[in-house]
DNA sequence: CACCCATGCCCAAGCTCGTCGACCACGAGG
DNA sequence: CCTCGTGGTCGACGAGCTTGGGCATGGGTG
């Protein structure tokens, strides 16, 4: 076996690529040939590592899925109830530059998850996951009575993941309308109603 | 003056292609000669009603705003207050098969908006029109007693705008967690809590 | 140590798409 | 009947993604 090549590094290294050139000239400059002049790279170096185009784009959809997960992670560390419910929406939301780069690729893929099985399941699986997560912790405020009794938590689930998708996409249409003091202040208005 | 032809109702038979295409294989498989073939028209045939595809798919969004704002305008008739708000989002909502099918042409342009100037200010014209009418039936609502006097109505309209917009992306990506009944539980509950 | 060949990488050709311009058909006006 | 502006077709061109061939490299193998 020749010539030692961490292929999941350079993975990596090319998702990197594709996130930087997004980040600074949207994602329709990212280009096969842009792309792998970012990762020093020729034109079909790339094709060693992800087949087409749209496979290059679904790891950086996950890359990002993840990359939330990992912040909220930290965020949440040892937090319960309404603490972590907060804690995962506002990792969730589009609050600063990084996160504004990272759902500008976020929307342009729900368009075509649309017709994509292998991209819709993708996302399908990780917002189970954050539905999941929510409702744990959600029950755990309830039971700790940061939550009324009465309240269902499920229709709680749906306005969060709701409002948090509508963050999303509201950010790149109506940014001036959708910065971060309003977004908390819808977050904190949902959460200040189920005590 | 040769030839005579309503280039109006050129243009709209040409936008009609252009959904029937996207809601049949996604935005992605709407190409100009798939377009032209659909719309009955020789490749470059299209050029006569539009400069270029870009300006041919902001007709296409045009046309789904004005679609439900006209759907809009009939449910609301002469009603006010809170009643007006809440048949306003439920035909922003994807509550039907046509409107799913109207969401996923949405949601595949906000992925195109976020790189196009022309687009993103026209989402961003008609989502300020929404703002404003959902805010003047709020304070309506508030004036008739409808809704508390001390509530703020921006962060009101913000959770509206957001949350609906959030349907349209997770009827797409989670359809058995937004259906219908799911969608107007969180919808009636944000309005409940107004009272 | 010498050879082998799988692997990494580059380059160029092939295909599709959007756009542009040349060309033809037609019909209203002179 | 002629003119010419409009509707429409077709092919060419540039840009983009993909594919396949070819070259260099360096770990296996005898």
């Amino acid at each position: 076996m020749p010539k030692l090549v961490d292929h999941e590094a350079k993975r990596r290294e090319i998702v990197h690529a594709v996130l930087r050139i997004t980040k600074r000239g949207g994602l329709h400059t990212a280009t096969m040939r842009e792309i792998a002049a970012e990762a020093g790279q020729a034109n079909g170096g790339i094709a060693h590592y992800f087949r087409n185009k749209e496979e290059l784009l679904v790891a950086a959809f996950e890359h990002i899925f993840s990359e939330t997960n990992r912040r909220a992670y930290a965020a949440i560390g040892e937090a319960e109830g309404l603490t972590a419910v907060r804690r995962l929406c506002l990792e969730i939301m589009p609050l600063d530059e990084q996160r504004i780069a990272e759902a500008r690729i976020a929307v342009s893929f729900w368009g075509r998850a649309v017709h994509d099985t292998e991209m819709s399941a993708l996302q399908d699986a990780d917002m189970r996951a954050w539905r999941a997560q929510l409702h744990s912790y959600l029950a755990s405020a309830r039971d700790n009575g940061e939550v009324r009794a009465d309240v269902e938590l499920q229709p709680v689930v749906d306005e969060l993941l709701a409002t948090t998708m509508g963050f999303q996409a509201n950010v790149l249409m109506n940014p001036e309308a959708t910065t971060p003091q309003r977004q908390t202040a819808v977050l904190d208005a949902i959460l200040a109603r189920l005590g």
